[in-house]
RNA sequence: GCCCCCGUGGUGGAAUUGGUAGACGCGCUCGACUCAAAAUCGAGUUCCGCAAGGAGUGCCGGUUCGACUCCGGCCGGGGGCACCA
């Protein structure tokens, strides 16, 4: 037997059984229970990075562990294959989309089984397939038919050079962040899926997933912004021909304080007025420049331009001045407030600016009433002031009464206003899926029919010229309208990469030839138990994910009401950043030999462009797939963030040496000749306790408090005598450390010549009877503080310990002939005397 | 600006419901083996102190027999949203 384990030669071996005998292939039949574990799926950009290793090694851990806990286990992977870097590289390199896509594939799906993932591949699946965008031009039909889906104007980032929609992320200070050009704001027809329909459940989704971070829950109720208030209307003169205003408030109770009503530059009233007067028209029109970066916003001038009058709702005599203000937003609300400038801080920089009435309206205690208001708007709790019959009524108070009479008198209404937004899908984009609509210019908008899904994206395509391919193509466009025969166009948009996400897990689940999945097959699998990927998609692919499959639900196609039942978002793999004295940035490597001065950097995420990733491939080469697996898992919480460092690596390698040393030692003894040396109940103690340790942090997903404990177990039994115990305690440290290490546990399982594989082989059961403490160490303190420590019998009485801890010597010293006024017992635990 | 999270040795981090702070790893120190080095093994490693002992979980205060843990106020770091009415 080897002296030390060679993941070289032993990796790819025991990775070719598996994949030969399909270890890890999800049967779906029989009654053993089951287990959905899923990695958020790769983009393939080239190559595997660390992270990936990080997020495939920690679902990998739970995935084989569940296996050997008995369950029917479903962990597939795939690709998130559309999407623009194939089209910049395209640009760049001159390679077809589809070609480089499928080879970053092939490259990084190798790269993927060196690391002995315990993946079924027979699923695997490419967005870019047209098996696969197939069935999803078909769901977004069945969401069509069902209502989910309209077409509407909406304004877009315009890239003139590119001549390309870009997406918000895309635009860099007010630029084209490839050619750098302008920005316009142009409006398009755009297809939208009804996602606000669906606000109310996925707000109250949230509550029941209880095994979601916190974060990520609070992240997706902030970005749905429920918000409740009031519409109501403001009329105009009589002698104006135009319509009332409605406007949204939070605030009703705060109506007496109203000073002005602000429209949005793009309001239809604003629109009015402009084609009444070019001074109006070129207003609107420098509120519409400036860039929409947060330090622009934030410094921005409030700008405003009165163009009317109109009254107040509770006192015809009073009337208020209406202007066109830049602050305020087209799309939320109704697009234009009232402005209380004594309890809303932007209304009262507009006020100030513009000379207009503030008014206070609460007041935090009686005394303040007539407080005047200074720089600073008041948005505390408190009591009603001049504002007639809400006078001393409690803002909540207010709020409900000025509702109640909006509503009887009919000028208002209670209402609950959303900051979520209709998903807008249109991407003017070749490389997604095509959107499978023909535009007829007799029928309109016409759904292509099922029978001639998918509709495939053309090969034959120009990146020469800017814009979209699909819009240039000379004959893909042309069909013939479905419903009248008349000469038509294909819809040339496709659709946002987002939705390809948004059901992956349910194809993983069930993949007929004829369909995007079988009901019934896809809800044996769904929910996913357990998901795992980055925070940066805390918001848009989760949210997204999680009403596409409500959608489903509606429409009768899969009754799951939540894809992930657990999520679990991992930390970043991070690394020393280096640069010399120009600040350029320096590799590690480069930063070791070079000549001149060296500045060392933060510790900051692996990116290209700090030049401070790390390959995993060659540390693969050189240390084998399970140091790496370990180390991924060893060093930080697997929330937080790991940083890289070949210290630790190299530990690593050292630990997986270490067990492996045990193994072979044991193998080499054989099983007879230490046979009657008895056992070793103190050993067997703490081998039960690793196991339910291990067993709970992996559940737990606490992986590196689950490494602590293998450690400790090993180190235990390095210092252990030989006897059936330790053989026995051998075995089920393999055991233990096979979901984390699977190559070396199978090379050691095999040399010590047991059956099968250990990846199919039971986790060990933890004895109740082992984990139960004989004696106990019983922390004796004097008022609090430590003094002595006593071993006693578990479960031993009160008074028994109370005795034991005032005969200590160290207690009597620190009582100092002072008499105990009371002593606490904590049984198991601690004596504390105070004096 | 609003919302959220986090501050523990040289370092990554442990510490069920408040109950022996620093598990485990990395690093470092000393020792063994070696001509030597690597590898490996053993011992030590919060700070002050020879010791007895004292101090100690960002800072200040509070609750408690007892606080890393709970409460209030600061300071520092990170994240999300952002003119959202």
């Amino acid at each position: 037997m080897a002296a030390r384990f060679n993941p070289l030669e032993a990796d790819a071996r025991w990775q070719k059984l598996w994949e030969e005998q399909g270890t890890f292939h999800a049967s779906g039949e029989g009654d053993r229970p089951r287990a959905y574990v899923l990695e958020m799926f790769p983009y393939p950009s080239g190559r595997i990075h660390m992270g990936h290793v990080r997020n495939y090694t920690m679902g990998d851990v739970l995935a084989r562990y569940r296996r050997m806990n008995g369950f029917d286990v479903l962990h597939p992977m795939g690709w998130d294959a559309f999407g623009m870097p194939a089209e910049n590289a395209a640009m760049e390199k001159k390679v077809h989309p589809g070609e480089w896509t499928r080879s970053n594939i092939d490259t990084m799906r190798g790269q993927l089984k060196r690391l002995g993932f315990a993946l079924d591949w027979s699923r695997e699946l490419a967005t870019c397939d047209p098996d696969y965008y197939g069935h999803e031009q078909a769901l977004f039909l069945d969401l069509h038919e069902a209502g989910l889906v309209y077409r509407k104007q909406s304004e877009v980032n315009w890239d003139p050079v590119d001549m390309t929609v870009l997406a918000n992320e895309q635009v860099i200070d007010g630029r084209g962040w490839r050619s750098g050009a302008l920005v316009e704001r142009r409006k398009l027809s755009q297809w939208f899926l009804r996602i606000t329909d669906f606000a109310d459940e996925l707000l109250d989704g949230l509550g029941e997933l209880d095994q979601w971070p916190d974060k990520v829950r609070l992240m997706q109720e902030n970005w749905i912004g429920k918000s409740r208030g009031m519409k109501f209307r403001f009329d105009t003169m009589p002698s104006d021909e135009t319509e009332s205003i409605q406007v949204f408030t939070t605030r009703p109770d705060t109506i007496f304080g109203a000073s002005f009503v602000a429209v949005s530059p793009d309001h239809p009233f604003a629109a009015e007025a402009a084609n009444r007067s070019p001074a109006v028209a070129e207003f609107i029109a420098r509120c519409k420049q400036g860039g929409t970066t947060a330090a622009e916003l934030e410094t921005a001038e409030k700008l405003g331009l009165e163009i009317g009058e109109v009254l107040h709702p509770l006192d015809g005599g009073w009337t208020l001045p209406v202007y066109i203000a830049n602050f305020v937003l087209m799309d939320y609300g109704t697009g234009a407030i009232f402005g209380c400038p004594g309890h809303d801080q932007r209304d009262l920089d507009f006020a100030r600016k513009y000379g207009l009435e503030v008014t206070r309206v609460v007041a935090p205690s009686p005394e303040e009433a007539e407080e005047p208001i200074g720089d600073e708007a008041y948005t505390g709790p408190g009591r009603l002031v001049n504002s007639r019959f809400l006078d001393g009524l409690t803002a909540e108070d207010a709020i409900r009464e000025v509702i109640a009479r909006a509503e009887a008198e009919g000028w208002g209404e209670g209402t609950t206003v959303w900051r979520l937004r209709d998903w807008g899908v249109s991407r003017q984009r070749y490389w997604g899926t095509p959107i499978p609509i023909v535009h007829c210019g007799a029928c309109g908008p016409v759904a292509v029919p099922r029978d001639q899904l998918p509709v495939v994206l053309p090969e034959d395509i120009d990146f020469e010229t800017p814009g979209n391919p699909l819009d240039r193509h000379p004959t893909w466009s042309e069909v013939d309208c479905p419903d009248c025969g008349a000469p038509a166009r294909r819809e040339t948009d496709t659709l946002d990469t987002f939705v390809d996400s948004s059901w992956y897990f349910i194809r993983f689940a069930s993949q007929p030839a004829d369909a995007p999945f079988d009901k019934a097959e896809a809800e044996r699998w769904l929910p996913v138990d357990q998901y795992i990927g980055g925070v940066e998609h805390a918001i848009l692919h989760l949210l997204y994910a999680r009403f596409w499959t409500r959608a489903l639900r509606r429409i009768g196609k899969l009754d799951v009401e939540e894809p992930f039942e657990g999520l679990f978002t991992q930390g970043m793999v991070t690394h020393l950043t280096f640069q010399d004295s120009d600040g350029k940035w320096l590799t590690p490597d480069e930063a070791e030999s070079h000549g001149g001065p060296v500045i060392r950097g933060r510790v900051e995420k692996m990116s290209k462009s700090k030049r401070n990733t790390v390959d995993p491939e060659p540390i693969v080469d050189q240390y084998g797939a399970d140091a790496v697996r370990w180390f991924m898992l060893s060093d930080s919480p697997p929330e937080r963030d790991l940083e890289w460092s070949e210290a630790g690596i190299q530990g690593s390698w050292r630990f997986v040496q270490r067990i492996w040393r045990l193994a072979a030692e044991e193998a080499e003894r054989g099983s007879s000749t230490w046979l009657g040396e008895g056992d070793d109940l103190a050993l067997d103690r703490k081998v039960h306790r690793a196991i339910a340790a291990v067993g709970a942090n992996i559940e737990a997903l606490a992986f590196n408090k689950a490494v602590a404990n293998l450690y400790e177990l090993t180190s235990t039994l390095e210092k252990a005598p030989a006897s059936p115990s330790r053989s026995r305690a051998v075995e089920t440290l393999i055991r233990l450390a096979a979901p984390m290490v699977p190559h070396l546990a199978e090379e050691a399982w095999s040399a010590m010549g047991r059956d099968g594989l250990i990846a199919q082989a039971e986790w060990p059961a933890a004895d109740p009877a082992l984990l139960v403490e004989e004696d106990v160490t019983i922390a004796v303190q004097v008022n609090g503080k430590l003094r002595d420590t006593l071993a006693a019998p578990k479960g031993a009485a009160k008074e028994a310990l109370e005795e034991m801890a005032l005969a200590s010597e160290k207690v009597i010293r620190a009582l100092e002939g002072k008499a105990p006024r009371k002593v606490i017992v904590v049984p198991d635990r601690l004596v504390n005397i105070v004096a």
